[in-house]
DNA sequence: TTCTGCTGTTAGGTTAACTTAACAAATGTT
DNA sequence: AACATTTGTTAAGTTAACCTAACAGCAGAA
């Protein structure tokens, strides 16, 4: 890989932090029909000042917008960018829940670590992969069968084609 | 969700950076046979000062110890790390290039944002799905073809049943 | 009207991860 | 032997994201 891809990490247009403060504004306004400072402190759970300040950064950068009476409101730019993650966080959440059979607690929080850092290209391809896979398509319904009855019968050997190392899966029998 | 999942991002045993100092270190073994912080610094661009703080954070976690010529080497603890990252970073790479067919550039490059943030079962659950999607099990294959065959045709419609808002699809295709 | 409580902001402090600059110790060169 | 380079460490500064404490403004209750 190249040697400073892993730099991109912190070269993501917002913070995990920032995105989150806008989704939580996204969920408290659905829920109230307002937001203000505190209630995004409570439902995050961290203090009033650390709200204020991330909130004063977003409006700087213009994804939220503050009225006369401190409620707030997206721009455009922010609901642009909120109905991104949220559909990147719906494809994921649904590839882990309906595909790897993930609790969908554990999906949620899964798909929540990692939803602003993939491009949207991956979110496109994955909800692709997902409009077929899980469709009702001859070969599709026959594949989700076929896997369902599969078990990865990885204990035996030493080594596999998917991992180089020792065997990723066999490991993890050994934990559960 | 769970209102302070969210925060489950912070959470991590080690950091983004602390993950890649250890791969840095275990690709520098692999290819001239010993580590220095030196080296670290220039695989990892960044100054040396930071690496001297962070490895010795390592050292202090018990990851890493250090002989008497300051050639850094893993402890079984960061070993272990060390196969579990790489395991999980080889799947989700094999992932996003053989089933979402993103370039081998990108798919590395996506996975190593995220490989650290995954659980084991979700790399575990993961593999197991790798193992059976690229078989050569007679369903796998046919969906496979299918899926290669298939395009996504979200344009036509408002919304689909995957993306509850705009249709993300839809909208990627005017960008792309 | 005074008091209380809620809200937002500011001030000052912490931690993690970077930076540059300065320096000490070892190593290599001439 | 003297000088230059490499390497690791330390000091001091930056940014982001949190914290607590203090305080100002407002709004409702006694």
């Amino acid at each position: 890989m190249l040697k400073s891809t892993w730099k991109q990490f912190d070269e993501v247009e917002l913070t995990h932090s920032s995105v989150h403060h806008l989704m939580a504004m996204h969920e408290l306004l659905k829920q109230n029909g307002y937001v203000r400072g505190v209630d995004i402190a409570k439902y995050l759970k961290i203090s009033r000042s650390s709200v204020s300040i991330t909130i004063h950064k977003l409006i700087k950068k213009g994804y939220i917008k503050e009225d006369e009476n401190k409620f707030y409101h997206f721009t455009d730019k922010g609901k642009a960018l909120i109905n991104d993650v949220l559909s990147k966080r719906r494809i994921i959440t649904l590839f882990f829940e309906k595909v790897l059979n993930l609790s969908s607690e554990k999906a949620e929080a899964e798909a929540c670590k990692i939803e602003h850092l993939l491009e949207e290209v991956t979110g496109q391809r994955l909800m692709s992969f997902l409009g077929f896979y899980l469709s009702n398509a001859e070969e599709a319904q026959q594949c989700r069968k076929a896997f369902q009855e599969f078990s990865y019968a990885c204990g035996q050997v030493e080594s596999c084609d998917v991992c180089e190392l020792d065997c990723y899966f066999a490991g993890s029998q050994e934990k559960h």
